[in-house]
DNA sequence: CTTTGTGAAATCCTTCACAGCG
DNA sequence: CGCTGTGAAGGATTTCACAAAG
């Protein structure tokens, strides 16, 4: 259900602008697919839709919120405080959003001590230690590649069940712990194809 | 073909480590899925394995960058120069993957002018010219959601073929543009869905 | 004996189309 | 009437399993 999230961000404009029900096809076309899925998808959680109205805006946000487990704020680590880490560290999407970061960690001696977005670098040798004293279920992993596998397997053994992954590279993790992985090389590389289509065969659609 | 890069990744580490050839269950493993989807994949590249033997992992890189169209490098914008754009210039991975960052461009008068990695930060003004005179095909959007649209429409009629968008709203653009979009903190309420099942029912697998 | 390439089977996901509710 | 909820149809993708090649 990687949808979810979107629904949810249609219904939070849709709350900032007024409206009280929406349609499965309002829906559709602001997550951009089409008015069935939407049905589909939301029929898994339950009845929540009127028939000749649509859904209510505020029932189906808290709903979703809660399949999600948002409301509750949850903590959430940075491992890696580089160009990225940072940027991520001060991005306030995450905090809108229901998470809070409680805990931002480095290798680097001469990053550890400093501030960023108000919290001060932990080295990696207290990474256990943090996540269980500060109840972290969530870490991000902004460290090289090189790098990305000893911490995943320091989180998880500290308890950390869901890994967002920026690092190049496959995580191998224990049953039960979920990651996902954002590549941002690959997601240009993928552009850089279609880009190449569009560029030898201009009538083709992307 | 979104796993094409993947299976790049999974070479050029091959390469490093001085590995000539590679059979499909190992990239199976280094990217994470099983073997016969890596054979159907790349059997639509053609035929560039040996029975018995595996792929060739200089001639199966060459390929894929082929068909990604990497090599002959990349002019990318990248609009919005917050926290994330800023990390996005910096990042190195693009460069060392063909891409080459050729202009940064920001709506606030008091970036512009200013110098981040390397590049003086342009107003939104000269978007049009900028892609125009640098051959641009790929923007990267940075901006906050309610510009981001304003903005594909800008580069797209300037001549951009394909776009990542970071911020958090579905774009409309015309046939044979592609967008790609990724979002950070949907991502985030991915993983707390899965978290969230974990701490309820600690023996299912993620 | 190992590993590719690939039809066939199985599974998953999407879309259609419409009955039924409000 | 409008819109949801959902079986059934249609596509696409994944996996199986094995013949053929080195």
């Amino acid at each position: 259900m990687a949808r979810l999230p979107i629904y949810l961000q249609v219904l939070l404009s849709a709350t900032e602008v007024g409206t009280t029900t929406v349609s499965s096809d309002e829906l559709a076309s602001g997550a951009g697919f089409n008015s069935a899925k939407v049905r589909k998808d939301l029929s898994h959680l339950g009845s929540y839709g009127t028939r000749g109205v649509g859904y209510q805006v505020a029932e189906l946000t808290a709903e979703i919120s809660q399949v999600l487990g948002l409301g509750d704020d949850r903590p959430v680590v940075i491992v890696g405080v580089g160009n990225l880490g940072r940027a991520l560290a001060s991005y306030d999407g995450f905090a809108r959003r229901g998470f809070r970061l409680v805990a931002l960690v480095d290798a680097d001696p001469a990053l550890v001590g400093t501030e960023v977005a108000g919290h001060t670098i932990e080295p990696v040798a207290r990474l256990h230690e943090l996540v269980e004293e500060r109840g972290i279920g969530i870490a991000v992993i902004a460290t090289p590649a090189a790098h990305a596998q000893a911490v995943a397997d320091a989180v998880t053994a500290a308890g950390v069940t869901a890994i967002l992954n920026f690092a190049p590279t496959q995580l191998e993790v224990g049953a039960g712990v979920t990651v996902r992985r954002v590549d941002l090389s690959s997601e240009l590389q993928i552009l850089s194809f279609y880009e190449h289509l569009a560029a030898q065969f201009p009538a083709a659609t992307g």
